[in-house]
DNA sequence: GCTGGAATGTTCATGCGGTCAACATCGGGC
DNA sequence: GCCCGATGTTGACCGCATGAACATTCCAGC
């Protein structure tokens, strides 16, 4: 393996999560459209057929990256909800909870926006890119939309309709943070924009009260 | 002009029409990715670069696509709403046009897949294109969202951020569209996409009830 | 140690898209 | 009738994804 003095001539090394991590940084700079596989490879000073031993082709590239924001955007949704004073009354402790995960995630959103379209906007093809034929593997585990709806069900009694409930609160944070990020809601002031956001919080909690 | 014996040789006579006809079908294929302006071109049986003596580029035909189909859009709102029996209280009417209108909101995406996403999605720019030095210019009224603040206006009494709650109505169901569409909520069985749309929707109206 | 296949990179070539500059054609006003 | 401006066409350049053929390196097995 190449040791400290760099040895890392023809081969690299460790070009795929060099590949990866350059990807991420292209994401984070201009969300998912501007990850481009040629790109990633000059970053990392390889030629652009290079990647090819490492990934299917510039799809599976992204499909990794998503995977990274997804992960990215759970943590700082769990940090946000960490920060959250707890409750004695369960009920309002789950209450917060709900609320900050989700403006966790909306925070996330805001704050790197490339990475949070990159974790859920379709993988499109690009310029010059096959239509894709392979028909798309399954979703794994998506630890956002887990998180939201747990602390839904510690706030169900009734037991009915969890993972629509979940849906519900996922389609109005998910959906504000497009709005906010690259929708007609761009360009709101700060100020506006948090009430927008608290506004949209509050909806999410009172339909989970009301359930 | 070219009359009725196809006298539209050399010029067409009417190609940005023609042009932006064939972006919209391209669009309802395939959402705006696909609105490409060469195959636009081809389809009229026209040479890719005469579309630029209509259009300042891609950017500004897919533009010109995404207001069609925002347009489209609130026509499908409106038809729902119209369809939805009135009431005697005008708080319940009002709360019934309002889930008429998240229903054809989300309805026409579910629909119409290409044209939802064309109409707000960020124009990306693609490959080989520059990448955007205009400012963008401001958004032009848009009647989907117009029509849901106007009805929780109607529900409102009190009178207090109207326009807040209009956004947290359109974060609901524009969020709820992109994760059925193009999101993990994506090859939900269509049963259950009935249950999340619903149960979506009675948060939005809890939501409008308790402000 | 030495060596030959497997990994990993490189070069070259193809095809698709956006866009520009230079040239061609048409239609209508004068 | 003629000329100009509007409208199309050709040809060229550049970036991107991707595949085939070739080069280099590493390491397992001797």
């Amino acid at each position: 393996m190449p040791g400290i003095s760099g040895g890392k001539n023809y081969h690299h090394g460790d070009l795929r999560n060099a590949l990866i991590g350059a990807a991420v940084d292209l994401a984070s700079e201009g969300g998912p459209e501007r990850v481009v596989l040629r790109e990633a490879a000059r970053r990392v000073g390889v030629s652009p057929t290079a990647a090819y031993r490492h990934f299917d082709g510039r799809g599976e590239l992204l499909r990794t990256v998503r995977g990274h924001a997804r992960a990215r955007l759970a943590e700082a949704m769990e940090r946000a909800a960490a920060r959250e004073p707890g409750a004695d009354d369960p009920a309002l402790a789950a209450e917060r909870r709900l609320a900050a995960l989700c403006r966790g995630y909306v925070g996330f959103a805001v704050d790197h926006p490339g990475l949070y379209r990159a974790a859920f906007g379709t993988v499109r093809p690009a310029a010059g890119e096959p239509p894709a034929g392979a028909p798309v593997p399954p979703e794994p585990e998506i630890r956002a939309f887990t998180l939201l709806r747990e602390t839904l069900e510690a706030l169900d009694r009734s037991g009915g309709r969890r993972s629509a409930a979940g849906a519900a609160a996922w389609s109005a944070v998910h959906g504000l943070s497009l709005l906010l990020l690259e929708g007609p809601l761009r360009r709101l002031p700060a100020r506006r924009r948090d009430d927008v956001v608290e506004t949209t919080l509050a909806m999410v909690v009172s339909g989970a009260r009301a359930r």
